[in-house]
RNA sequence: CGGGGUGUAGCUCAGUAUGGUUAGAGUACCUGGUUUGGGACCAGGGGGCCGAAGGUUCGAGUCCUUUCACCCCGACCA
């Protein structure tokens, strides 16, 4: 490609709202265009890259036999009726009625689509394991969409969708795509890491996240010092407690602690280590009908993990509770304990489950217990895991310690077992010809959402730097001076000989100056950029290598040779 | 969906408090010239329904009402 030809529209400033890194560049070097909020038009350079990630992807798929397919992006709001869909996401499905006034919405996902489309299709065991996929476009109508490619409305995914006649069988596919996300990951140049996430309202056994690492990152995760465990903040677990604070001494009684409300207080007051008082969170809790307040106890030096109290409550969301609505259940704000607890529904620490020496409100003004021992109700309340780790925390997995960072989230595989397959009455026949509920998988990555990870991780100040697998072109050969006559014709020349070899190449012919056109080779971020100027009436030109940012001498005559080499 | 902000040239923004020549700058673009190794310089030029609708006024980018869009913080996010 000629650049005086090309559709690359740079510009020296950034779209005033961009605030990440790649929102700015990808504006700025004329890879993406806003057209509404959410919504982005793919430039050439954009195009390109796209259309190398999607090949890196397809090829991956392929050798895990996995198949292509593609499935109409307008899809019938019946289908995510009959799945229950069309409530849960809510306002997130574009609805439209067609001229016949069906109603009909546009794919954010295609659970239901691709469920319907083997369905009757696909009817025996002996046709199973089955995996299909798609990159598409998808469009969810996010309440706020932000970060450029980031968090779009529409945005490419890749979806795919396994189908299985056992849960071993699934386990060894969901294994298998694991190590081709990872395998994609790699290849596009990333550094990334996978992490258990929480699985949500929909549940199934396994659920894990591929994280992009990067400081721009909208999720926590925690990460092992020394193995491999990794796990977003709202499932993350941590081990045992390496160092515990000794224990204070005392028989249980009822203590006068007029005024003490927060751990704080109560700690200072009975000069105690945090870990030994019981801290309580009350939230309420929305189910899909009613709502209701719970207590949450854990200990005081924890903080209540919100995501896993959900999980614990069985609700499907959480908010907070003033202390009138506590006082108008009869509960005593401040005050509240484990013990006794009759007056609301209460969820305890898992860590709490038969710990004594504690400290804890006795359900009564100005009064806590201590001495506490929780063995006594241990046989009665609910416990589970509701509390966030801290950095410093050891590692479930080994003797390593937890620290966090922050990711991308790119990736997403997870067990959906039959879920679906119940609600849309998919089934096939298996060996003792009985009908069964196919067992499904499913793994979706973020094709736009790479786009823009690449550049998160490789940019500096003056723009992108494309990995070699994701550069829209590989080399870029810059004449210095057009109408010196030689620079041009070396430039042709060299052109021709890369185009020749297959290599995708853009030859910088513009009248510009040498200034304007590095300054824009690096915004855009060529991983090679030759520099045909005042050295070649030695015989000489240079290779501009973007990630080191150094020159190279190399003589004319061998260019072509040096190129083929670095590529 | 709650709270806040902004809409003026392709882009980044002045101008709006206190209404008053033909609405500005930088950048980008076009023409000519001088330059030619790190976003050059000089001269000339094109480009605006001042987000939209309604109103007040002799007169509205500026004041009033309504509305739309976009952005930021939060909630949400298979």
């Amino acid at each position: 490609m000629r650049r005086s030809k090309a559709f690359i529209p740079t510009s020296k400033e950034a779209p005033s709202d961009a605030s990440l890194a790649s929102h700015i560049f990808l504006a700025r070097a004329g890879f993406i265009s806003q057209s509404a909020a959410g919504l982005y038009n793919y430039m050439p350079l954009a195009k390109r890259v796209i259309k190398k990630i999607e090949a890196i992807v397809n090829e991956e798929m392929t050798k895990v036999g996995a198949q292509e397919v593609e499935l109409s992006f307008v899809t019938p709001a019946e289908l995510w009726e009959k799945s229950g869909r069309i409530e849960k996401f809510g306002k997130e499905l574009l609805r439209f009625r067609d001229r016949k006034d069906n109603m009909f919405v546009l794919g954010p996902t295609h659970e239901e689509m691709m469920v319907e489309l083997i369905k009757n299709r696909v009817t025996s065991y002996k046709n199973l394991p089955l995996n299909l996929y798609q990159i598409k476009t998808k469009f969810r109508d996010e309440a706020r969409p932000r970060f450029g490619l980031m968090r779009g409305r529409e945005f490419i995914m890749k979806d795919g969708y396994s189908f299985h006649s056992s849960e071993e069988d699934l386990d060894r596919e969901f294994t298998e795509m694991e190590a081709a996300y990872k395998k994609i990951l790699t290849r596009l140049g990333l550094d990334y890491r996978v992490v258990e996430a929480d699985s949500g309202a929909i549940g199934g056994s396994g659920s894990k996240e591929l994280m992009v690492i990067a400081d721009s990152g909208e999720d926590t995760i925690a990460v092992c010092s020394k193995c491999e465990y990794g796990a977003n903040i709202e499932a993350a677990v941590s081990g045992e407690r390496k160092v515990i604070p000794e224990a204070p001494e005392a028989v249980f009684n009822k203590f006068a602690t007029p005024d003490v409300k927060s751990i704080e207080d109560l700690a200072a007051f009975f000069k105690i280590d945090p870990y030994y008082t019981v801290k309580c969170v009350a939230k309420k809790l929305i189910y899909e009908k009613e709502s209701e307040i719970v207590l949450f106890f854990l200990r005081g030096s924890d903080n209540l993990q919100e995501v896993k109290a959900v999980n614990a409550a069985g609700a499907l969301e959480i908010e907070d509770v003033n202390e009138e609505e506590l006082k108008a259940l009869g509960l005593v704000p401040g005050f509240i304990g484990p013990l006794d607890q009759d007056k609301a529904k209460h969820v305890i620490d898992i860590t709490l489950k038969n710990a004594a020496n504690l400290v804890c409100g006795a359900n009564e003004l100005d009064y806590h217990f201590v001495g506490a021992d929780l063995s006594v109700i241990s046989d009665v309340a609910y416990f589970a895991d509701i509390v966030e780790v801290n950095a410093g925390d050891s590692c479930p997995k080994c003797d390593g310690e937890l620290s966090f960072t922050k990711g991308i989230e790119v990736g997403h595989i997870f067990k959906l077992g039959t879920t679906y397959a119940k609600a849309l009455k998919a089934e096939y026949l298996d060996e003792n010809g009985k009908a069964q509920p196919f067992i499904m998988g499913t793994y979706g990555m973020g094709i736009s959402r790479l786009v823009a990870s690449v550049i998160e991780q490789h940019h500096d100040e003056n723009g992108c730097i494309w990995t070699k697998a994701t550069a829209p072109y590989m080399v870029n050969i810059m004449v210095s001076n057009i109408k010196d006559e030689a620079q041009m014709a070396a430039g042709e020349k060299l052109y021709k000989e890369l185009q020749d070899a297959g290599v995708e190449v853009i030859l910088d012919d513009r009248k510009e100056r040498f200034g304007f056109k590095m300054k824009d080779a690096e915004l855009i971020g060529f991983p090679y950029t030759v520099i045909i100027g005042k050295e070649l009436v030695n015989g000489n030109v240079q290779v501009y290598d973007r990630v080191s940012t150094e020159k190279t001498a190399v003589s004319a005559d061998e260019i072509f040779t040096k190129v083929m080499e670095l590529i």
